[in-house]
DNA sequence: GCATAAATGCGAACTGGTCGCAATCGCAAA
DNA sequence: TTTGCGATTGCGACCAGTTCGCATTTATGC
């Protein structure tokens, strides 16, 4: 967390309160929150943020590394502090989701480096398919 | 394309202006069309045809089978006839995107299945990465 | 031909996200 | 501790992509 703000403030960033909130909701968070859930969370601590600003500072974390958002699926893309960061099936029957361990790409990752020389980063789309349960 | 026509008859649908010109243009393309670029392409055959009905039907067709929609990173859905469909690699940097042979994925495809009882669609949400130019 | 349910055109609405702008606020230097 | 400057914010308007309700039209089975 104060590493996080020191790395802002190294860029030419300001640690404000929008930001601070964000990034505690986020430290505290486990699982990956939409942009209108973080909101939400950020404005009981510092009511008035606007969603704007929310997005705006995902983005600025975003760039320097300290978040990454995915896309779940239909719907709005969710964020994670990046060290937790993972792949995900979604069954496109029921919705569930599962979080999926990087092992399971090693196999496909390297074929497509050899095959194609593209370096597939499995965390940003979710994947989508049939659980369990569903099939 | 009179397979689909019957299909859509025995389903209690109708062969309409517009849905066989959507069809045509589904069956001439050569790859992924996005609903504007379908809508453009039917309203140079049957003008008038509104953007509301080339996604209705597109959503009748993927119903009865017939074409599938794929995810290609930010921006919109792209379709093709459903024996078309092919996974998809793009690039994060330069926005290029790969078609991806299946057989890639029967790796990716048997050990989720064995270690999570999931089957995966791997067409539907393209794959993001770095292509072998940008890296 | 006719009835009737399916499909259409239209515009308005909705979701998820971005932008321009004037006002505000953090922070480093004095 | 004050000050200046640029980073950040709130706000509302806007945007893209897609969906919806509704009155009207149209393809089909009889």
């Amino acid at each position: 967390m104060d590493q996080v703000l020191a790395l802002v403030r190294e860029q030419g960033g300001r640690a404000t309160a929008s930001r601070r909130a964000l990034l505690e909701i986020l430290f505290d968070a486990d699982g990956h929150m939409s942009a209108e859930d973080l909101a939400t969370a950020v404005q009981s601590r510092v009511p008035e943020v606007h969603m704007s600003t929310v997005y705006r500072n995902l983005d600025d974390l975003e760039e320097l590394g300290v978040v990454t958002h995915t896309h779940m699926g239909h719907g709005p893309s969710t964020y994670v502090l990046s060290p937790y960061a993972h792949a995900h099936f979604i069954c496109k029957q029921c919705g569930a989701t599962f979080e999926a361990p990087d092992a399971l790409f090693a196999g496909l990752s390297r074929s497509v480096r050899a095959k194609m020389g593209f370096t597939i980063d499995p965390h940003h789309f979710a994947i989508l398919g049939t659980c369990a349960a569903c099939s």
